[in-house]
DNA sequence: ATGTATTCTAAGCAGTAGCTTAGATTGAGT
DNA sequence: ACTCAATCTAAGCTACTGCTTAGAATACAT
């Protein structure tokens, strides 16, 4: 067997995901991307097969990283309404701290692109959506079962609503301060904590 | 005097803003905005100065549609929370028939820009929002006037939260269906109606 | 050591980006 | 009817886009 690969794929992806997120799709360049990944085109498109493809592995990497990272204390099997609203008031300290300015990359995406989308990326968009909203519905299920919410809660409605919450929530990080941000939250979690 | 123009520059700067709506400013080639104006190059640049230049005049002639026509009945001087509420359910319909698929050109255009955002085109998206959270305030205090929402509302606390609101509507507007929509309407109301 | 499948380097491809320019065309003021 | 400043046409400028390719470099199996 021949040579070997010189850089690990997942990281140079972990690096392509951080160019996208922070330039958005339409504004990185192929030279920027190998500039950051520090790997040459060649190796981008032979790893990677073209730009688009990267960009969807991206997206797959982000899911995972927002997993593993941002909503790690949401995903936990017994998440409760307690750890939203400490996950979001948490948000608002990375908003004072500029650490939430460049949004949500799938948000983002969703707002570059076209009415008519490019159905391949739009697909990989759903599907994050869908994850989050999982753990949402997850979140809502174990605190009727513990009593910190009314057991006739509209389980998919809150969901549906807390789930444009979170979507607003990244994009007001891009344009408001923290006091609005601050603001915004409170109020719109009156609905929820009984 | 010589040759007079043979195009109206208020005309083609609707058009334009159009374009921009559909495609985003980075995803909009002047090709493309000289096929859709029906101006030849030389009288973009003639008219218009440049690109960024006309996305910028294109963001204030937004503002002034916006007002117009989506916004009118919420800039009515005596606008109360009935007003939004029918403006927000008038919005589900909207995503009903397909016709609000382009989310928002402001919200857009926030999503699209770096944390390191062009300053000149930022201040035009700073513009928009203070006019709609003016438009908002207004509302809020006309209907404590009205006795429709209590006194002691912090004014300012929930026009941030309606803010918010309403950019998370832009943004869900391209992703969800009509049912998700009336579902997040109809939590955020909570908060407001007595 | 040698062979060889794979990786890497760096140059280059066609297409498109934003923008400019020379010259023909226009039409109100005289 | 003529003037002339402004408009429009169409070609072309440089820079950059995503992507490809020929050839040198590599490192494992023999």
């Amino acid at each position: 067997m021949p040579r070997v690969k010189a850089y690990d794929k997942d990281l140079v992806l972990e690096k392509a995901m951080n160019v996208f997120w922070i330039h958005g799709y339409g504004n990185t360049s192929v030279r920027l991307l190998e500039k950051e990944m520090g790997i040459n085109q060649f190796s981008i498109y032979s790893s990677f097969l073209n730009k688009k493809n990267l960009f969807i592995e991206t997206l797959r990497k982000y899911r995972e990283h927002a997993g593993q990272s941002l909503f790690s204390s949401l995903r936990k099997r017994n998440a409760g309404i307690n750890d939203l609203k400490e996950f979001l008031y948490g948000f608002v300290e990375l908003v004072r701290q500029g650490k939430a300015r460049n949004g949500c990359l799938v948000v983002n995406t969703t707002s570059e692109m076209d009415a008519a989308t490019d159905p391949d990326i739009a697909v990989e968009l759903q599907k994050y959506f869908v994850f989050v909203q999982g753990m949402i519905r997850n979140i809502l299920l174990n605190s009727i079962q513990a009593g910190d919410v009314s057991p006739d809660t509209d389980v998919e409605k809150y969901s549906n609503y807390l789930l444009g919450l979170m979507q607003g929530l990244s994009v007001i990080a891009k344009n408001m301060n923290e006091k609005q941000v601050a603001d915004y939250i409170s109020v719109a979690l009156l609905n929820i904590e009984e």
